[in-house]
DNA sequence: ATTGTGTTTTGATGTAGATCAAATGCGGTT
DNA sequence: AACCGCATTTGATCTACATCAAAACACAAT
């Protein structure tokens, strides 16, 4: 393009009052930041946050083995995260969507342990993990809001072991989607209809099952009268049915 | 017993000093603690695990819904943490031995979310959170420390939804005993003879299985001179062939 | 020693979900 | 419009593991 350096040049002065304004105005604040901070601390935590990076769909943000050195905010778009077995059997241990934090699982080994792989076109604000230990030992809100975020990671996950480890395959998928609508909701979507990011296959894999089973209980589910499925839309048309899906096991 | 107050009296001495140089001394010092840190640092560690508490086989550390204040460390014994599900089925979401730490699931909602269970007698160190967050924003490297925790757990976990969601019954078994053998090791016990600390029923649980088919396993491995299984005690023969068992799987 | 209680082993049978297979549908490319 | 590759649905069959059942065993209490 004969005017790409323009465009550039403008850009820059875009691009910077948009990262120095970042935080302050996301609308995603709540689900990132602690409450209550300063308008000073809110300056340092978004100069902390220094980098917008654009994953397009079907790329990674990291890989299995890669060096450590950013946690990621979703500012939108979906992410699946995912463990690849040696002998290529892989396991979706993760969905993320704006709001939620990518990459905690890097702290330990000081290398990523799984790959994060966005589902649509996406966009993440990189948050470089030695000025977040900077910036949390002077910010005690901040502290404890990140110790927050690691410890809700610990438990979704337990969660999805409950999931794998003792429920059948409708309570699973009617558990997945009724999760997912209470996600949607916390960040004004509708609860009641979406579309999903993500294919059968990787919906089997999160809630350890084929993709055939996961199609099944969806037909079943919408010939049930609890949803309605057309390809990846979904709508719920009973939160109820759904929640007694998993309420009625024989033990 | 008679004597009891005198026994009493000589023992606050003998608690106080064993508490002030409890971390220095612990021979888990190096599971617990980050390398490197400076005399003083470790006096103000000390000072805050301030309390031993002494779990009976049986009892519980603490339960889901209990308000969460302090993490614990593992000083001797041996527990599993569960979660119950409300029709009454649990899933055992982990075995913690000496050194390691436990707790950390409570930090995101100031309750704990799953019951630590003590499955022989055991001792933990309790650490006060609101300490730990001081210190850590005092001391960089226990800050990290804590980080690595928090982000192990969280591979730790995402390592066994891989193998409650992709493993076939005798990977999970042949993974279990190599992951008992390996942190045995590190421990200095001997990673090839140990005492299981848990029930069919518990190993059961943990990898989604029922107690006649962990119980058909072990007696197969035994069979094939993998290893010798007596009750609780368990001999590895093969290191090789355990590994080999989750190697070959036809995807 | 004896009784009781809980754990483990082993066998026989049942079943939820996997696998195999084929048809249908959809979005992107030429 | 026609084609291709991929996702989804649905049916038929298979199988790994669960379930049911019973015996053997370990350990604690009396």
């Amino acid at each position: 393009m004969a005017n790409g350096e323009l465009a550039r040049q403008q850009n820059t002065h875009l691009v910077l009052t948009e990262l120095k304004a970042a935080c302050a105005n996301c609308n995603l604040r709540e689900l990132c930041l602690p409450a209550g901070l300063t308008d000073s601390e809110l300056d340092q935590i978004e100069a902390m946050v220094n980098v917008r990076r654009k994953i397009r769909r079907g790329e990674t943000l990291y890989r299995v083995g890669e060096v450590f050195d950013a946690v990621y905010a979703v500012r939108s778009g979906f992410f699946k995260s995912r463990l690849t077995y040696e002998d290529g059997r892989d396991q979706v241990t993760g969905f993320s969507m704006a709001g939620e934090i990518l990459g905690l699982d890097g702290i330990g080994q000081g290398t990523h342990n799984c790959d994060a792989v966005a589902l649509e076109d996406s966009e993440v604000c990189s948050i470089p993990y030695v000025r977040l230990e900077e910036l949390s030992r002077e910010i005690d809100g901040l502290q404890r809001h990140f110790h927050r975020l690691m410890s809700r990671e610990i438990v979704r996950e337990s969660g999805v072991m409950m999931l794998l480890g003792v429920m059948r395959a409708e309570e699973r998928i009617a558990a997945f989607l009724l999760n997912l609508s209470q996600r949607l909701n916390a960040r004004g979507y509708s609860p009641l209809e979406f579309h999903l990011r993500m294919t059968r296959e990787e919906i089997g894999s999160y809630l350890g099952l084929k993709l055939e089973t996961v199609s099944r209980a969806f037909s079943k589910f919408d010939k049930d009268g609890l949803i309605e499925v057309e390809q990846k839309f979904v709508r719920i048309l009973s939160i109820e049915g759904l929640k007694q899906i998993y309420a009625h096991h024989v033990n």
